[in-house]
DNA sequence: ATAAATATGAGATTGATTACTATATTAGGG
DNA sequence: CCCTAATATAGTAATCAATCTCATATTTAT
């Protein structure tokens, strides 16, 4: 993996976001700051960081992926109408995380993602 | 929900698979017995099916939604190559995913997910 | 400073999903 | 049993995220 600023732009914007946004989300942020950069670099490079273990893809919800600049696993809360994640602090469900994670060899597995589902507020307000 | 043949052979077909078929595997499989089936239609009804509560769509993964006709909430595991889902049955693992079902309230959630990621026999396979 | 390797941009392409619309089917009251 | 309104379907066009192509540009190590 060569440096180059595209690909430090892209991962910095991620890691300054709490929120999870999806690989279109970040090239609209990112073209205000770099009007030549193509979404191809983009995509590109985000399957590459998760490749690399840089970043997290959640593959978990909808049919458009969305990236977590923490790579430590953690439970999510999805909105089941527009797809928007956020971090889902609790500390009962964080030991429940671990013993998941305790589980992963036994099912030859790589990862675990815990995701509950909800429909946010501002999906609620839009319906009334 | 009104009846109609293609409804029931689609609910039907899927129920009675053990796999997690995207919409476009149960068409393959459904256009065999019924020529005239639109793709559409297989769409449009696993969307309402799942919003009625008659099956599961399995948000968590990739970019293709893929469906379950045991609507029962119970742990997955996913191929992250190809992206096809199995049932994982281990008693430990029932009892976290129960937890995790009581804490849905406190969340003010309708929905918990728990999917483990591996890479399949038949993608290792097909590697080398 | 130069060659080899890798990255980018811009646009074309793919592939899953949804929208559209004319026609057909279903359910329920008379 | 028949009629009407409501809902479903087929077939196709349109959409939209994601990927691919390839010519050009940048980076790294020598």
């Amino acid at each position: 993996m060569k440096r180059s600023a595209q690909r430090e732009a892209i991962l910095s914007e991620l890691r300054m976001l709490v929120t999870h946004p999806t690989a279109e989300e970040l090239f609209v942020r990112l073209k205000a700051k770099m009007p030549h950069l193509s979404p191809a670099t983009v995509y590109r490079n985000l399957e590459q960081f998760s490749k690399n273990g840089l970043i997290l893809k959640l593959e978990c919800g909808g049919a458009v992926k969305r990236f977590d600049g923490n790579i430590v696993p953690h439970p999510h809360k999805r909105c089941l109408q527009c797809g928007r994640i956020s971090d889902l602090k609790n500390s009962e469900l964080d030991l429940l995380q671990e013993r998941l994670l305790e589980l992963m060899d036994k099912f030859n597995c790589s990862s675990v993602s815990v995701e509950y589902g909800e429909v946010c507020c501002d999906c609620i307000a839009k319906k009334e």
